[in-house]
DNA sequence: ATTAATACCTCGTATTATGATGTATTGATA
DNA sequence: TATCAATACATCATAATACGAGGTATTAAT
């Protein structure tokens, strides 16, 4: 993404949308699932990806079980019963979001459906 | 719009647009119009809105004119030619930045149209 | 007379993704 | 076997930007 403004606020829902999709993910295997969805345009930075990861099981919204694969660690995310409501509520902050700004730079496209 | 940081990066390409739509308009009537058409939701506060179109100015993309009303002065910005060719950028950012979005947080419509 | 709306402004603050930096393991390849 | 890229975690200072707080002043409404 050039702007990397715009991405702002836009990380909780994302890490939320896809632990809520794919069950249970470890951090590096989320930044590798945003690249890929996003055609490699959202490339979600280790300085980014972990303090909110930590921020978010903080919140009680996810936790985590290590694994140890080899000496290696891997810590696999997913949502606790809060995360999943929070999950929702981000998402449909997004989708409003998006309606909102399309009623300003779209106008033309006032009634379309989605 | 409750949460705040889902505007950031957004402005420049709003003013961008109204100005683009609506020819010449003044700093406060800027903020009206993103009321109304976000439907009271975009909320454009002084301390966002006047920076920012003094930024803009100093980038070349808008000037302005004055106008005296009785004792009150408005300042009527419009667009440079840099500034609609700019307006064209910024609003193609925007909304490749929201089929980017939505390509993670709705992949169900992948094939949407728009 | 008082208040809300209009109309402009500046400056410090909060938020948040990033860059820089660090440690360590594992797989590929020359 | 040596080197490099990829994997996998982490912390902390920095930059960008909308906002809050504060300011000045005019005009319309009550």
């Amino acid at each position: 993404m050039h702007n990397k403004e715009l991405l702002k606020g836009t990380l909780t829902a994302i890490v939320l949308k896809l632990l809520a999709d794919h069950g249970e993910m470890y951090g590096y295997e989320l930044a590798q699932k945003v690249k890929e969805l996003s055609g490699q345009k959202i490339l979600i930075k280790d300085g980014s990806l972990y303090p909110t990861l930590h921020k978010l099981n903080k919140e009680g919204w996810l936790k985590y079980r290590e694994e140890h694969i080899g000496k290696r660690i891997r810590k696999y995310y997913f949502l606790t019963k809060a995360g999943k409501t929070q999950e929702r509520i981000e998402s449909e902050k997004i989708q409003d979001f998006i309606q909102t700004l399309k009623s300003i730079l779209f106008p033309d496209f006032k009634f379309q459906l989605r």
